[in-house]
DNA sequence: CACCCGATTATCT
DNA sequence: GATAATCGGGTGT
């Protein structure tokens, strides 16, 4: 298992191949003295003008800023009154915004911490979605625009290499417009794959 | 397991 | 004032 932190470079391209790229790979937390970590095993792409689905479709307000900002960074918004949502900046050089949303990550370490975040037992819907994953990883509003290449806090790991005989790949979830592009990408025959 | 629905609040129009 | 990149509980199959 490579544990070495993605670079810069992996995130400086098309958020679609990026989106595609991060499956397998790990995200690590420390967490009040406990180290939480997940492999990501779902993810969709977020856009900019091109894509009316994307927070950064109409352009720069206060809440997406780090869509615009570097890439390698964390976007983490809040939604439903309820739930964060994590996603990582990614784009193209020539690309104003962009970003990753994680839908689902399979628990690694720190299984029991996770489940006292969640007051759930059911290792089966731990992280399987992108609100419950925060919740268990306990990320924040706080984490916000942090960097991911440079924090020793949360950060994103190499992980494995997946074949692309193990992806499959649908439309995004929950969303009401651009509902037609195929921007989701799941690991197969994985249980924590939100559906 | 499938479908339906209510909760709850930051954000933008 | 409407909407939202969600979740969990309820009901029925």
């Amino acid at each position: 298992m490579d544990t070495k932190i993605l670079p810069y470079s992996f995130y400086d391209r098309d958020t679609i191949i990026v989106a595609r790229e991060l499956l397998g790979k790990i995200i690590v937390h420390y967490h009040q003295d406990q180290v939480l970590a997940g492999i990501i095993v779902e993810t969709e792409s977020y856009g900019y003008s091109d894509d009316p689905a994307s927070h950064a479709y109409r352009g720069k307000t206060p809440r997406t800023q780090a869509m615009f900002g570097p890439v390698g960074h964390a976007y983490v918004y809040f939604i439903y009154g309820n739930h964060y949502c994590f996603n990582v900046v990614a784009r193209s050089v020539d690309v104003p915004a962009g970003a990753v949303l994680i839908r689902a990550v399979e628990p690694v370490i720190g299984v029991e911490c996770m489940q006292r975040n969640r007051n759930l037992a059911k290792i089966k819907s731990l992280t399987n979605g992108p609100g419950k994953l925060t919740q268990a990883l306990g990320i924040t509003q706080q984490h916000n625009a942090l960097n991911l290449m440079q924090s020793s806090v949360l950060y994103i790991t190499q992980g494995r290499d997946i074949d692309e005989r193990d992806v499959f790949i649908t439309p995004r979830i929950g969303i009401s417009k651009a509902k037609e592009n195929l921007w989701r990408f799941c690991l197969k025959n994985n249980q924590w794959v939100s559906r």
